[in-house]
DNA sequence: CGGACTGTTGAAATATATCAATATTTGTGG
DNA sequence: CCACAAATATTGATATATTTCAACAGTCCG
């Protein structure tokens, strides 16, 4: 089981200090394994703390009145769990093991006296904040305004980005331990559709998939399908706190 | 021209002492007036800052590859605009003014210096991000995996609630200064589609609008409607730094 | 081995987009 | 203050994307 939380996403905002190394690395409790289906807390808990995720993947959604499930995030190994629902008494989103994962409790007490302690570190998961924000922005462009193979195209592209930083990538080919019904909670569609448009996407040449792993096949196609580029947040570290 | 920058969405994160209202009284360069339809900055922009809105609306819009604008939020008064774009070299959305506005220039490096000195108002800011996050997250749900009415159902009673805070509503009846088309922008359809779903909610006795003034004159069948229940943050001010 | 998910396909219904034309409102220059 | 141009709202007819319902095949796992 892998207990290191990784850092990439913090290294993409700034150098780090050896010590901000090390006070990030030592930030959760003892990391727990939870098994594939695994939930990890509920919508409506009481979570007084957030969670790291170390290896694996997990996805995080909501239940909406009509039944229908958003799938709001696929979080991957760095990501910060449940962050959003600190400004909450009970938790917004749903938290689910979609593989065999491991994941670090952090309780509020200690997220509050990091805040106290290091405003370099502060700044940075502020910053990390923003990025988020712009990830939703981009979803909410993406399938609030555009047809269902357009997103599907951009939310490949996204994780085949997400995933090579991770080294989870060859060949542009990866593995999605998804169901079509969830792909299809991610991008607002029924299953129906999105098995259609898979299978439409591949006929075109664009994509390959055998099980629960895909191939993008055309990546220029893809990305010129996607309504947006994508981003890469580009950030000055000089303009980051001292401390 | 209204020059004080209202707190009321920092009092709702917590207990703001003296001096911390009058750091952030301060925090804005002068205020500029801006009239409506003006540009304060454009995708793709240069921003090195943020802007405080003190009065007025604004528009936080992205341009997709296929023509269409997404109207990514409205302003109101209180709200930090350009916020995301913090973390990239050039700004992700465009603002513009949708009545005459007041707004004040916030550069990075008195963000930086905030943050270096006030770990509690930095706290903050933080908490303000995740209630962004959250409010992005509803529209998500609640666009993408809804009918063009539920969603429209939503949007109306978000701003009802924002409206209210800031005494801009009378008898469930507020200005929405937003043309049909802009209002497809913000929902991701069509203005003809915005239109007819409209009238449609009118002829059910759900709102009444004349001009560019609406009213709801039906919240319950409204909130039934909608697909989310609002989201009142309530958050523990014990939980913030004291610094 | 069997049952429960998961994926696949067809046909019909529905929501929304598109195209096109006309009414209405708004803002502006004279 | 009027008159006009431009922007906005409205409506109809048709096309398209997506959902819904239903059935069945494939796969996985205990």
């Amino acid at each position: 089981m892998p207990t290191k939380y990784p850092l990439h996403l913090f290294k993409a905002l700034g150098v780090l200090s050896l010590d901000d190394e090390s006070k990030l690395s030592q930030l959760g409790e003892k990391p727990v394994a939870v098994s594939s289906g695994e939930v990890i807390y509920s919508e409506g808990e009481e979570v007084d703390g957030i969670y790291l995720l170390m290896d694996g993947w997990v996805s995080s959604s909501v239940l909406l009145r009509n039944g229908l499930r958003l799938i709001q995030k696929l979080h991957l190994p760095g990501d910060m769990m449940g962050v959003p629902s600190l400004v909450l008494p009970r938790s917004a989103d749903t938290l689910t093991a979609l593989t065999e994962a491991t994941v670090a409790y952090v309780p509020r007490a200690t997220i509050s006296a990091l805040f106290e302690s290091r405003p370099r570190i502060t700044a940075m998961l502020f910053m990390s904040a923003q990025l988020e924000r712009l990830a939703l922005m981009d979803t909410l462009a993406s399938t609030g305004h555009s047809t269902a193979m357009k997103s599907m195209a951009h939310l490949f592209l996204s994780l085949h980005l997400r995933l090579t930083t991770l080294g989870m990538v060859q060949n542009d080919s990866f593995r999605l331990p998804v169901t079509q019904e969830m792909l299809g909670d991610l991008l607002g569609i029924t299953t129906v559709h999105t098995n259609r448009t898979l299978r439409e996407m591949a006929r075109q040449g664009l994509i390959a998939f055998e099980g629960r792993t895909l191939q993008l096949l055309d990546l220029p196609a893809l990305e010129a399908l996607s309504l947006l580029p994508l981003r890469k947040p580009e950030f000055n570290p000089e303009w980051m706190p001292k401390g």
